[in-house]
DNA sequence: CTTGACCTTGGACCGTACTCCACCCCTTAC
DNA sequence: GTAAGGGGTGGAGTACGGTCCAAGGTCAAG
């Protein structure tokens, strides 16, 4: 697969993946004509860096992972710990909306509402 | 308070707070010297715009509101308007991470996390 | 009266995550 | 053979949220 259709694929542009690629996030082939050229499990790899991305990992740190993954012994128990810990960050995060939702609610309808703040 | 005090009382620097005045995130009046002076107060609204932002909502949004403040008829009435659409905001984001939250923990001890994604 | 801590300004610079550009090569269709 | 539509590179530009720096003014203590 050539990276027109890969980036067609995961709804991504080829500059990104490019990008991607300087990053480390993803790895190509070339072919004889100097292109770029992906196996079919490309597409799905990025899917996956583009859904770790929007739970909330940078992108330094999907490239963190998939290098702690390399020549880790049981890969899949990495990963889930990884997942686990951002579960918890996300658990936070909520907490602390919840916080500022009802701290904005008792001051909705106050005289002055950020004078208490 | 000078500057320097508001950024110590806030966990700031000097240069983050001038920067927040360039979005007009926060406002000063002089001293004689053109030293900035802040009010006892200033120190509280950093404070909450700093959660703001670590709740997800950008230095431009935040800034909108000011905005939007300056010149209404009823001050506390606008506010007060205001905090109940962030309120609403505030749900919405909570939603979408317990979306994400419910995704990871399904993901968690499977086989192959990202696999399913 | 100098030293040091504090303040002023404007502008340069950084990291993140792209996005666009110029300029070039390769391949296929007509 | 020429035009369209891929692809390649390096480098510049963008938005965001700062961060740092130089050159200078202010002020209290010794």
């Amino acid at each position: 697969m050539r990276i027109g259709e890969l980036a067609a694929q995961v709804g991504a542009t080829r500059d990104t993946i490019r990008f991607y690629e300087k990053l480390g996030l993803i790895t190509a082939t070339r072919l004889a004509n100097g292109y770029r050229d992906y196996p079919p499990e490309a597409a799905a790899w990025l899917r996956h860096v583009r859904t770790a991305q929007r739970l909330g990992f940078s992108l330094a740190e999907i490239a963190q992972v998939v290098e702690q993954l390399r020549g880790a012994p049981d890969e899949d128990l990495a990963l889930s710990a990884l997942l686990a810990e951002k579960a918890r960050t996300v658990d936070e995060r909520m907490a602390a909306l919840e916080a500022l939702r009802s701290d904005l609610a008792a001051r909705i309808g106050t005289a002055c509402p950020l004078r208490h703040s």
